[in-house]
DNA sequence: AATGGGTCCAACCGCCACATG
DNA sequence: TCATGTGGCGGTTGGACCCAT
């Protein structure tokens, strides 16, 4: 039970991916589209399951990742959508271009979470610990530096931790929930660079736009033949045709800062993703009514419009229509075997937040390159 | 240099939902 | 209605890596 019947196979590899399984789906995908994973390891060349091959090109291999660190508007989201959403990381992802849900998901258990019971929250209600879950907190933190007094880790209010303010805290930047931190600290987070999931796409169009580096040495500085799990930083190898994985630096990255439009955009599209999945099983709204109160008025407050003009809205305005595509999906596998160009057929893929203009002619600069 | 403990994350596992025959 | 195949999701874990000793 459970198993599907292509890991039952005998002679399949598990474990890490190798750099040439990693070309040889990716050469796969990016000519056939993605289809039904389950006869990808055979069309691909691949001793592994469909499973394992879908899993790695999600998580790894599909060229719109966002990789290297969080930006703090991520981790502020991220925080927000879990007190809504909870361990629901797909849809948690689905509100943050270029990331996955496993990478979220880590995230959030290797940090955020940590992060909330130094403050005194508890991570699953995102409420205050009680006094007997502090102790035991305590008894786990147990060296001193560890440990932030209760007071100081708490919010100057509680009411700054309801589902409600912590989105109306999202729209605006100058009010932006800090979770705790110092002044100092905050002002850090506030400077960084938050990294643009566009911004490698946009060099592969020539697309210049104020406020974003679209540079050539810009986007090569990201370009890396491969990524720092299989060789460091040993740059024997390599495909053709394989994008940047390498991780990215947020002090090399270009500066997005979520505008209040934009913050908007993100909540408003998990509203109406929520709106649909409740649709089905009523379960969200009714759950936290507060904050789908919160929300809806945000988006009447914020004029809210899916003709937003900037990046970060026809992002989120793709997402959107993608997901619309997909409900009245007509893309198929077969459509996808018959694909005959070097395209990625991302109207069968799954994950939103991918570019419109990814296209076989982009995929193109990668040989170049 | 060796080693032991902690952290991080890529990948696996088990389950569920849905489509199809 | 049932069996089977597949996609997708969340939880878990093994091992690589880092750092202190």
């Amino acid at each position: 039970m459970g198993r599907h019947s292509c890991c039952l196979k005998q002679k399949l590899r598990k474990g890490l991916w190798s750099p040439e399984e990693d070309e040889k789906l990716f050469n796969y995908i990016t000519r056939f589209g993605v289809g039904c994973w389950s006869s990808v390891p055979k069309l691909a060349g691949l001793q592994r399951c469909g499973k394992s091959c879908r899993l790695r090109w999600i998580n790894y291999l599909r060229p719109d990742l966002k990789r290297g660190m969080f930006s703090q508007q991520e981790e502020d989201l991220i925080m927000s959508l879990h007190e809504v959403l909870g361990n629901r990381w797909a849809q948690i992802a689905a509100q943050l271009p270029g990331r996955t849900d496993n990478e979220i998901k880590n995230f959030w258990n290797s940090c955020l979470k940590k992060k909330l019971l130094k403050q005194g929250i508890d991570p699953t209600t995102h409420k205050p610990l009680t006094e007997a879950q502090i102790k035991e907190e305590k008894k786990d933190m147990e060296t001193p530096s560890m440990q932030i007094p209760f007071s100081q880790g708490l919010p100057t209010t509680t009411a700054t931790l309801t589902s409600s303010q912590g989105f109306a805290l999202l729209l605006n930047d100058s009010n932006f929930y800090d979770g705790g931190l110092t002044e100092a600290s905050r002002e850090v987070f506030m400077g960084k660079p938050a990294l643009d999931p566009l911004s490698y796409f946009e060099f592969q169009m020539g697309v210049t736009q104020s406020g974003y580096n679209s540079s050539l040495s810009h986007c090569l500085s990201g370009l890396k033949p491969f990524d720092q799990n299989h060789l460091g930083t040993n740059s024997s190898y390599g495909f053709s045709s394989m994008p940047s994985l390498a991780n990215s630096d947020h002090r090399n990255v270009s500066m997005t800062q979520f505008s209040d439009n934009n913050s908007a955009s993100k909540i408003s599209s998990l509203f109406m993703n929520e709106v649909k999945d409740s649709s089905s099983n009523g379960s969200i709204m009714s759950t936290y009514p507060a904050a789908g109160c919160q929300i809806s008025n945000m988006m009447e407050n914020a004029g809210f419009s899916w003709e937003g003009e900037n990046k970060m809205d026809s992002l989120f305005q793709f997402h959107v229509n993608a997901t619309k595509s997909e409900e009245i999906k007509t893309t198929s596998w077969q459509q996808g075997q018959l694909q005959t160009h070097s395209s990625i057929d991302f109207n069968s893929y799954p994950l939103t937040s991918l570019s419109e203009d990814l296209t076989g002619a982009n995929f193109d600069v990668f040989q170049q390159i």
